[in-house]
DNA sequence: TGTTGTGAAGTATTTCACAGCC
DNA sequence: GGCTGTGAAATACTTCACAACA
């Protein structure tokens, strides 16, 4: 029950709530061995991962697969909706925008932002969207605690502080540099050709070592 | 020189190619300290890096930007173009099929994919969409490499099968699920709904630290 | 002199293995 | 008997610190 979760710890977490929801045997339980199945780990390793936060376990019987489940989302803070705002109306936006993951998980998007006069005031769903000028003044009005910068590299820096200064919480960005924000606001990388050159690297590698 | 890379090293080798284009003194050297401050990490960490694949600075002067550029790209595997096929002609597959980062690391689209009997037939620039039943076909007459999955989580371990069964070397997947494929068989996963909870948990917690 | 390359030290994360409880 | 929770051991990764050398 100590404060130092490492990183990998979180993704893992997500991990095995998605595997509590796909498997159906939501009522009953459920043991370490096959959580670790599901989520390509070990089963002392959803238990180290588990006791960082108490125990939600019984010795001898496993997990109970609804309470562990509730949990889990108690602990990602996803018992609760958030609210979104993505900025960057282009391919990537869209694609976001109708993610229904996003929703189902209470994911909101409350604000869409665009620099391209000819976006600004047309809708997407029930989202119109709304010119770069007057973010600050949305993003308070909405109360929007996360942002997800869906913009070319050149402009994320300049948002991404002005989203800090407006008082956002958490930051989703996928334009290909390092932000630089305060510390205490997270911020989550999503890099698709680093995915790619991950890719490329293994295969060459690979190809070498033999 | 050694042959037991950490994931993360294969991140950061990217970065610093990235650093290096970005930054315009594309003749002339580089520090491991400059490398570092753009990747948000340590000059011990950059040496360490490059480190494993051989040495490729001059003590006392640095790195000549060009030719670890050249290295890296060579390293990274992306010294040559990747023939992909993109499965799933949704809002993400567009996406990702416009995106130019990718085409301009070599990345080369030579297929699209869908099960949608609309979709097949129709073109997306050069590319027309074709049906799953002739994946294995496709796949191998066109000699794609790595494989795209931007389908639902219920068809992408039937197609990821498929696509190692007709010789696929490596697969981008963003299907939230964890692939089933032979160990030689490189995956990245790609799963947006993490990468938000990630956010939201450590906000939680951030809080309830206070 | 200035900066790399690298063993050695220090941290972080994962795995082991078993006591404790159902 | 079975399975969790958890210190202790093992492994992986990062940082230090300094010899080597342009």
């Amino acid at each position: 029950m100590n404060r130092k979760i490492p990183q990998s710890t979180v993704r893992r977490l997500s991990h095995y709530l998605r595997s509590l929801e796909s498997f159906p045997k939501s009522e009953g339980t459920v043991s370490s061995e096959e959580l670790a199945a599901w989520g390509q780990t070990t089963a002392a390793q959803v238990r180290k991962d588990l006791s960082h936060f108490g125990s939600f376990g019984k010795r001898g019987l496993g997990y109970q697969a609804g309470e562990l489940s509730k949990s889990l989302r108690t602990l990602l803070g996803i018992d609760r909706s958030w609210k979104v705002a993505l900025v960057g109306a282009g391919r990537i936006g869209l694609a976001l925008y109708e993610y229904p993951a996003f929703r189902s998980r209470g994911y909101d998007c409350v604000a869409i932002f665009d620099s391209d006069p000819s976006k600004i005031g047309t809708a997407w769903g029930d989202q119109s969207i709304c010119a770069l000028e007057v973010f600050e003044e949305v993003i308070k009005e909405r109360d929007v605690e996360l942002v997800i910068l869906a913009i070319p590299a050149d402009s994320a820096q300049e948002v991404a502080s002005r989203a800090v200064e407006a008082g956002v919480n958490g930051i989703l960005n996928f334009a290909p540099i390092r932000l630089n924000v305060p510390a205490e606001v997270p911020v989550e990388d999503v890099n698709l050709v680093i995915e790619l050159e991950a890719l490329s690297f293994q295969i060459t590698q690979r190809k070498q070592d033999v």
